[in-house]
DNA sequence: GGACGAATAT
DNA sequence: GATATTCGTC
């Protein structure tokens, strides 16, 4: 499972024993298909036609099991008919907007500077209370430290 | 049921 | 290190 999708790294994936290749975040068809993956491996176990060496890792230490060959999915679910979602866009605050966001916060005083107060003088578009929430987080330790001082 | 914030994940 | 997400609490 990963967030970086390139033939590269699927062929890699597959070459040292991967049944497939998901990219993050998963969605509704990856759950919808995962399971054949087991399913093929239970009925692998009671094949006495094996054809094909397989390697697994797990708590046990490195297993070597058999599969045919054919059962290896090299025709992984993300293709071209299922262009994997667009990366989410991240926030970034800026020096203008967290200059902003700072003499909001002094205006408020710490005690008063609520992500939903914040939220609303800013009154920045595409701004979400959950984005001041996680940048208050991680400012507050600074503006108490600042404070006492 | 929404806001909050600490913890945790990415 | 910065931002996103989760989750228990109020």
């Amino acid at each position: 499972m990963s967030s970086h999708y390139s033939t590269n790294s699927v062929t890699e994936a597959i070459t040292k024993g991967a049944s497939d290749y998901w990219i993050k975040p998963l969605e509704e068809r990856d759950f919808q298909t995962m399971w054949k993956h087991v399913v093929k491996g239970l009925i692998i176990n009671e094949n006495q036609n094996m054809n094909g060496i397989f390697h697994i890792n797990n708590k046990r230490g490195r297993e070597q099991v058999d599969v045919p060959k054919q059962t290896i999915d090299e025709n992984h679910s993300h293709n071209d008919d299922y262009p994997s979602p667009a990366k989410k866009f991240r926030w970034s605050w800026t020096q203008q907007l967290h200059n902003q966001f700072v003499t909001v916060v002094n205006e408020l005083g710490l005690e008063n500077a609520k992500p939903k107060k914040i939220l609303k003088i800013m009154d920045v578009p595409g701004l979400t209370r959950e984005h001041i929430a996680s940048h208050l987080q991680q400012r507050v330790s600074w503006f108490k430290f600042v404070d006492c001082i």
